[in-house]
RNA sequence: GCUCGAGUGGUGGAAUUGGUAGACACGCUGGACUUAAAAUCCAGUGGACAGUAAUGUCCGUAUGGGUUCAAGUCCCAUCUCGAGUACCA
């Protein structure tokens, strides 16, 4: 009986789900009593295109992990469901109106029933398919095509379930289902009612502010809040208007409403925060974005930038991840100081101006005497009130042009200095010498306080500038020359030319001057963050609304009792004429006080009824919590109840992309710390383990089009034709690489008399009196004359071709291709060919569509099974590797299943097999061998390394022969987390009636393991020569002695006598001499 | 520029504390079975040189140095590639 992949796979699928195999139990529940582990994936955002074989990595590798955990005992909770809130369904529901709830929904389950045939709801009566049921949307798709699947939506669940994995889909949860966003908006009431506390450094309920603040005002209050407070006694606060009060509070909310300047995407209609930008641009659609300000709901994360900091060292993540998390919280130590201002212009600037003066954040205030200018940021709040009526003209002008340039236009211009002078001047502190005072656009509005002291000769932006504006650079560091450029290095500074720091090294320099500021008043120390507060309004449709209302313009957060709060119907997705969100167009979207309803806007009276919040979410909003509300998905009453959460406490395991570092990652950090905070989970770091899967790579295929240089030759002078012919040519890239290839303005060429002789003969009979058109009329010359025309060269180029035109040699399937829509629009076509083969060039790329480069896990399941695709995705190298994919090599580990499941059918035609006959030395050794190494695998997360484990664990058994019904069951269990498909199948073939996924993990014995003798490398100088066997009960000496005597060594030697004789019983010999 | 990671056969990759480099696969070559192909099985496969052969010698883990009886592994310098980050005072 052969091994009938398919037909098993269906089985024992369906069988999972029919048995709640892997439903992990809750407290109270039939097997809680076990130990808990939690393993966890990064949820995926259901997109249309399904998977390809890079998403499901890093999910085989936490089934494997998960399936590991269940047999050593454990109660194992591996849940999945989908991040499905997302622009993909939005984007796609501006163009053609359809609700991305209906996508998300299509997206999820999919389009095709159980044989894989289509539903009949998506097909129109011609047979033709109704475009949501579409991948490529748009491209018009029969059921009568034949490959009319290829186009047509999977469905995530379904394409998940046929790989095999052992998720509880009781606990499913999706970011979009209002069941589910209710706990997101709950959360957000939360934050909203609490402050941070810095003297008791947690989040705390703002009744406790508020009854500070009637107790003593704001003036002992020790938060986190917004920067611009005004003090307030406790008088003032009782007398305060309600409307008043709110204001203040909102400035000490850990989420707050704020006029803040935000990264404004217009493409895009919304606005993104930091980590959605790279390089300037948004994210996704690599659109521009620009600095606006606009009122926005944001998170006060930088209350906990040093908790987030500091939690790091208590958690097993990759240390690149942990690297960018620190980059990203950007703590630097330093000092504030004030400089106070010396000369305003005549009548302005008030008292307190000139009182305060221009406070710095500087993380080298052991430089202060090497000051010589400062510089404002050009949007700085002084700028205005300290330029001189002389510069005034020239301030505004740079002014102006620098708020013209992009964001994106700064960032790539870093080199170009510009500035401009105030006109006005500080008093340095301890010198009290004046200073200019400059703005410079190389100083940020939103760092520090948007301004700093400048010493040129310690800071390179500093020097650039002064040199720049013959600006004098006073050197303060010892024995230092500062001719060519700044010295910027800690810690071999000794200070010079600086009163009383004079020959102080950095440390000491530094205790000196901070001591010094805070004497005479002028700053303080001060630890600095990087991070920004997290602005957490967007201007979609597609997210989860906020449960808030207003009401004189001030946010009022609805009782969480009457949540969720469902998203509006609108008719239209995009934001509204006037510029309001999409939220804007919908027409039953106000909130009614008495009944605590959603009702219809025209009903807005202001006194009971009142408009809602038009903003929606950001994307990890519902990412923030999801790991804590798979604990207790169904709960109604609760976020989670606290039995529950108190069993799970928190991921033990979690697998996902690096690209979450400083998104998803470190938000979920600050809501749990916040949750921690609230007493709500006992864990302040939700995931205890975090690897980054590696990236699947595709494997490009490039075929190479050809094109002739034509040139026409008459007394010596030489003309290029760029004229094309009707015929398209490619070749084979062998036949290019036969000859000498050179490049040519950028492109790239080579000779091949024969080819371009043809090419040749085409060009002529093409053109041969041939009329041009009116384009091309002035080569109408050289047309006339073509027989001075001829092709000197060939130029090519590559283009991607599917890879499922080429075959595991490179060859191209000519035929096919010609059909492939890369090939549709030409016409006529000559391939030139090696040998009747047409050969590509292989590239290894991203994995993407666009690339003709995706491999679809279905047809490898279809083809070879999903076990084989589980072995062949963990064999192809370590987990967190980028490693790129190729088909081809999957014959290896679907050879070894065969193998496998041979082991077990050596009965008469290959019947099912096995013997009770006591297993031989050798095969306890095989399987105690692998015991050992994989257990040590799966621990370490070297899943590639168990693949080998098990081919070799096959491959001796099937040399000895092994029929060891003792044996082969043990080894059946080790395999079942990887290959779990034949695993149950021959489990229940052993004549068990139980799922194989609870079954214990075999138990290793060493005494199998132990050997009598060693096969010694015995090497001269360092190399190893022969081996030799010998016991191990041999002394150092008597192994010396039997090496000493072979012959072999005596050869090596040649009569010379070693100096030395190093000899590591158990491992090696070594002669020196 | 800065920070981190990685360079091993034709390919993916093994080598857990320094101790037989290239496990296990893919690919390739040859063979068996077959009318043929597929499938399956067997053998060989880092390079160079010598030998009819068994076998032997030398060289080999990006490059150059170093430590050590012994280095892919540790140290120093250089090169290349990849990832992250970018005027953060």
């Amino acid at each position: 009986m052969s091994y009938h992949f398919n037909e098993i796979e269906a089985k024992w699928q369906k069988y999972w789900a029919d048995n709640n195999t892997f439903k992990a139990a809750n407290p109270g529940e039939e097997g809680a009593e076990k130990p808990k582990f939690y393993v966890l994936d990064m949820f995926p955002y259901p997109s249309g295109a399904g998977l390809h074989v890079g998403h499901p990595l890093g999910y085989i590798a936490s089934d494997i992990y998960a399936r590991y955990k269940r047999h050593k005992g454990f109660n194992v909770m591996h849940p999945q469901g989908y991040d499905s809130f997302g622009l993909p369904a939005e984007q796609y529901a501006i163009q053609t109106g359809q609700h991305p709830k209906n996508t998300t929904e299509i997206n999820i389950d999919g389009c095709l029933n159980e044989d894989g045939d289509i539903l009949s709801k998506y097909l129109n009566d011609d047979g033709s398919i109704k475009d949501t049921a579409l991948i490529e949307k748009g491209k018009q798709t029969s059921v009568k095509d034949e490959n009319y699947r290829d186009n047509i939506i999977k469905g995530y669940r379904k394409q998940l379930d046929k790989i095999g994995f052992s998720f509880d889909w009781s606990r499913e949860v999706r970011t979009s289902d209002p069941n589910y966003y209710k706990w997101t908006q709950w959360i957000f009431i939360q934050l909203f009612n609490s402050w941070y506390n810095k003297d008791s450094d947690k989040a705390e309920d703002i009744s406790s502010l508020i009854s500070v603040f009637e107790k003593e005002g704001n003036a002992t209050v020790n938060a986190e809040s917004d920067d611009d407070i005004e003090p307030f006694t406790a008088e003032q606060w009782k007398i305060f208007s309600s409307e008043a009060q709110q204001k203040i509070l909102l400035q000490y909310r850990l989420t707050f409403l704020s006029e803040t300047e935000v990264n404004w995407c217009p493409a895009l209609g919304t606005v993104l925060a930091n980590d959605e930008i790279v390089n300037g641009v948004s994210e996704r659609g690599g659109h521009p974005v620009e600095r606006k300000k606009m009122k926005q709901w944001s998170m006060r994360i930088s209350a906990y930038a040093q908790r987030l900091l500091d939690g790091l060292n208590k958690i097993d993540w990759p240390q690149p991840l942990k690297d960018s998390q620190i980059n990203w919280i950007g703590r630097s130590e330093g000092a504030m100081v004030s400089f106070p201002i010396l000369t305003f212009p005549q009548g302005e600037g008030t008292s307190d101006d000139k009182k305060l003066g221009i406070d710095v954040f500087t993380t080298r205030p052991d430089t202060i005497f090497g000051v010589s200018f400062m510089t404002l940021a050009p949007e700085h709040e002084l700028v205005t009130k300290i330029t001189t009526d002389a510069q005034k003209a020239e301030v505004e002008a740079y002014i102006k042009a620098t708020a013209k340039r992009s964001e994106l236009d700064r960032m790539a211009d870093v080199k170009t200095i510009s500035g401009a002078f105030t006109g006005a001047y500080a008093e340095h502190p301890f010198t009290k010498e004046p200073i200019p005072i400059w703005i410079g656009d190389y100083v940020l509005a939103g760092y520090g306080t948007g301004a700093v002291m400048s010493v040129p000769c310690g800071d390179q932006r500093d020097y650039d500038f002064a040199k720049h504006f013959n600006i004098d650079i006073p050197n303060i560091f010892e024995g230092v020359d500062i001719s060519e450029e700044a010295y910027a290095d800690k810690d071999k500074t000794v200070i010079a030319n600086s009163d009383f720091l004079n020959g102080l090294p950095y440390k000491k320099a530094m205790k000196t001057i901070v001591y010094e500021i805070e004497k005479l008043g002028l700053g303080s120390k001060k630890i600095n963050y990087r991070m920004r507060d997290a602005v957490f309004s967007r201007q979609r449709y597609w997210g989860e609304p906020f449960p808030v209302y207003y009401v004189n313009g001030q946010p009022q957060m609805i009782d969480a009792k009457h949540l969720p709060i469902k998203l509006p119907e609108v008719e239209k997705y995009l934001p509204t004429e006037d510029g309001k969100p999409p939220l804007g167009n919908a027409e039953v979207w106000a909130w009614d006080v008495t009944s605590n309803k959603v009702v219809a806007n025209d009903k807005i009276n202001n006194t009971t009824i009142f408009p809602l919040e038009l903003n929606t979410m950001p994307g990890w909003a519902g990412s923030s919590q999801y790991f804590n509300r798979y604990m207790d998905p169904n709960n109604e009453g609760e976020i989670f109840s606290q039995e529950a959460i108190n069993y799970w406490q928190d991921v033990d395991l979690y697998i996902g992309g690096s690209e979450h570092a400083t998104g998803h990652l470190l938000y979920s950090r600050f809501w749990q710390k916040f949750k921690f905070d609230k007493g709500l989970v006992p864990q302040d770091e939700f995931a205890k383990k975090l690897i980054n899967q590696g990236m699947i790579l595709g494997t490009s295929a490039f075929a190479h089009g050809i094109e002739p240089v034509i040139v026409h030759l008459k007394d010596n002078k030489p003309t290029v034709l760029s004229l094309k012919t009707d015929t398209s040519y490619f070749i084979s890239i062998d036949l290019i690489e036969q000859n000498d290839v050179f490049g040519h303005n950028g492109g790239k060429r080579f000779h091949n008399e024969k080819i371009q002789s043809e090419i040749e003969k085409d060009f002529k009979n093409f053109y041969r009196g041939k009329k041009l058109s009116k384009k091309n009329s002035r080569l109408q010359e050289y047309i006339d004359d073509i027989d001075n025309c001829s092709v000197t060269a060939l130029s090519y180029w590559p283009f991607h071709v599917d890879i499922s035109l080429v075959n595991s040699s490179n060859a191209l399937d000519v035929d096919r291709a010609k059909k492939h829509v890369l090939f549709s629009d030409i016409t006529k076509s000559k391939f030139y060919m090696n040998d009747g083969t047409f050969k590509v060039s292989r590239e290894v790329e991203k994995m993407s569509k666009s690339k003709y480069n995706v491999v679809n896990p279905d047809a490898i399941c279809q083809q070879y099974g999903a076990d084989s695709l589980r072995l062949y995705e963990m064999f192809l190298g370590p987990l967190e590797q980028a490693k790129p994919w190729n088909t081809a090599g999957i014959t290896g580990v679907h050879g070894f299943l065969k193998k496998l499941w041979k082991l077990y059918h050596t009965g008469e035609d290959g019947a099912f097999f096995v013997s009770d006959v006591e297993p031989s030395a050798e095969a306890f050794k095989t399987l105690h061998k692998t015991i050992k190494k994989v257990e040590e695998d799966i621990e370490n997360f070297s899943f590639n390394t168990s693949v080998s484990t098990f081919m070799i664990a096959v491959n001796e058994l099937t040399a000895e022969k092994c029929t060891s019904k003792e044996i082969l069951e043990s080894l059946i269990v080790l395999i079942s987390p990887y290959a779990p498909h034949i695993a149950e199948e021959l489990w229940s073939k052993l004549g068990h009636n139980t799922s194989i996924s609870t079954a214990p993990f075999p138990k290793f014995e060493g005494s199998y393991l132990v050997e009598s003798s060693k096969t010694y490398p015995i090497s001269f100088n360092g190399k190893m020569r022969f081996t030799m066997d010998l016991s191990l009960d041999l002394t150092k000496d008597e192994i010396e002695a039997a090496v000493m005597a072979h012959e072999r060594t005596q050869a090596q030697l040649a009569g010379r006598t070693p100096k030395k004789v190093i000899i590591v019983p158990g491992k090696i010999v070594n002669i020196v001499g």
